[in-house]
DNA sequence: AATGAATGAGCGTTCATTCAT
DNA sequence: TATGAATGAACGCTCATTCAT
């Protein structure tokens, strides 16, 4: 579970006041790429959405690179942290933390951020190197708590199975982001999505015929 | 099943030149999309890769929407009636037409057309008007064709629960893009993808236990 | 009174079809030039305006120069002739004639094309050398008709005199094109600036003391 | 009589290389457009007339509009300043300040700046909205100055008579630029109309009848 | 820490022109 | 006659980057 450092670390890490440029940075930054899409991502207005001025910023990113970077690992840490967060706090009943994690996992891909910035990965990941990297890292991340959940619900399992099952069930989810995210034509479906795909993952899971 | 036509069609009907060149562009914009991605897409790049000049290739195609519409437009009409031949040659029996179905669809996620393509649609259909339309429309089509099926595997399901699970078992196949498409670290799962898929799916379809 | 003809005469004169072709290319270049100026004027949107193919457009005008000469010529052969006209059928009190001729030189500004064109026509002139002639020679014919008019109102003149005060007034008169032309702001006073253009130009012509 | 000022004022405030920079932009504007005309007007032209890089212009006028809109004003207000230092050291005798004024207007219009500017703005002025609303406010305080004059001389004129007597001659004096500029057939003629443009104006305004 | 100044490259687009059909 | 096809140059503009202040 390795994490994913930045090599040139952003400066000002001492005063708080370059401390908190840094960060409505990466929030200016977040917000163009949602609005705007990568494709119109410019440092320029990256700049003028943090009220700084573009030499400012590229005092603190001095490349574009960098900044893509540290905004990408940013986002997916955060969305990472609430997700171990949510399991440390999804009880003890394996099959109803489960449904929890799930019913979490769905509804957050209605949310604006959730909806654009994952495409917005997936398609730079098939371009660039290091989107790729940060990307599987994640992904395995997120595999690791739903393989621990899974090993719970059925311990007959081998580790493939568990890896092979959740690798199945996380890649299912995802999918659904392009349909019932925000302003998706079937958001409106999104608990009779979490309806079946407990369903459908949990027999999968119990009835524990996974290839081996 | 409406199709989708462009507005304003590229030149070159009469002579035969201009019909090829037209295909050799289209061609072309794929293949830089495909090698570079929509943010780094131009028609200077597209020009140089089918070998003519910026002007002669702004002469078939006025702006840069007209060619990204055109193109988006043809990969998705091809793609779709591939998968309509498919399901028209599929034998008989609706269990077997619904196996060699996912195994065909998700097979097809690994070549590399389809695993960058798709990606760079999910992204830019987040910032585009028109490539949402083309998308939807496409994902309507495509799920037509699995509606048509799982009526015929459980006939007792309602209009609407067929709808819901044609839409859960598509957007659930779409997410395996970025785990098992062309280079992605779990391309070797491809077929234990399929066995749970079709297992699981299946089950879903059988069990009638479907929202309404 | 030199007449300015076109070096390459458009061809298709013999057949009627082309030449309505040229004529109607003439009248789409005019209204292209009167919408949108001289600096957005281009041979593909007269094309447009006259419905047909650039391609053909060069087929009659092979270069824009030649086209745009052709176009001011016929423009400014137009509106001398109707002035001619008008002199010839002004009545016989030469006074009267003047009143006349004032009042219709003045009532023309008005029109959209007057006021449009001619500031095309002198900014281009500062440009373009064969413009330049153009409109000396037009100014000149325009010229000759008042200096014939001031010597029947006035035959103490001297020819230099009358050159002068000709000079005088058709200068003064051109200058309200940007006041009083089509939606300037002054365009309601037009009566009134013929009511005192009348009186002084008449005054100065009587009075008779005109530099000699 | 308001001033009329850029909106979005160029950059260059602090350095004072900047503020060099922005005024020979602007000169290399003027010449650019006095020597090629406004169809012929670059960016590129105005950036290596000033010696500079386009990248490096655009930096100091994000637009061509802004370039344009802010040469334009300069020079307006260069010549209304010039004008209003005129009128205030033109002496105390009505009649002999109006004869220094008109012999003033009517000289300047031989330099080839006045020349070849004024008619680009009328030209310009028919196509694009705000360089009409420069030229208005322009023409409406270089008449404000006609008019205290006209007043002084023939104070029994109305308010109306005096405005309308003020755009007669303003526009009459106009129209010379045409025929007496800068290399045009008549500039030799420059005294002529001052002497015929003095006494027909002079009379007009002191004979009082004008239209009401 | 922040802004000003400048560059060079590339973008999508428009255009006059030439030549083949 | 008329259109199709192609080119090369220029345009206004955006951008990442570098460096001075």
């Amino acid at each position: 579970m390795t994490k994913i450092s930045v090599s040139k670390k952003p400066r000002g890490g001492i005063y708080s006041k370059g401390q908190s440029r840094v960060s409505s940075i990466i929030t200016a930054a977040e917000n163009i790429l949602i609005e705007e899409g990568y494709h119109n991502f410019s440092l320029r207005k990256v700049a003028a959405a943090a009220g700084i001025k573009l030499g400012n910023l590229q005092y603190y990113f001095p490349t574009k690179d960098e900044l893509v970077k540290t905004m990408l690992n940013q986002v997916i840490e955060v969305y990472l942290e609430n997700f171990e967060m949510l399991r440390a706090s999804a009880g003890e009943n394996p099959k109803e933390q489960f449904r929890i994690i799930l019913k979490h996992i769905i509804n957050d891909l209605n949310s604006k951020k959730t909806t654009v910035f994952f495409p917005e990965i997936w398609s730079l990941s098939n371009h660039e190197e290091h989107v790729t990297q940060y990307m599987d890292a994640m992904y395995g991340r997120y595999r690791a708590i739903l393989e621990e959940i899974i090993t719970l619900i059925n311990p007959s399992l081998s580790t493939d199975q568990v890896k092979r099952v959740a690798l199945f069930i996380s890649a299912s989810m995802e999918g659904h982001t392009i349909f019932i995210g925000h302003k998706k034509p079937w958001q409106k479906e999104t608990d009779n999505i979490v309806d079946m795909a407990t369903q459908s993952f949990l027999w999968l899971i119990e009835q524990g015929n996974v290839p081996d």
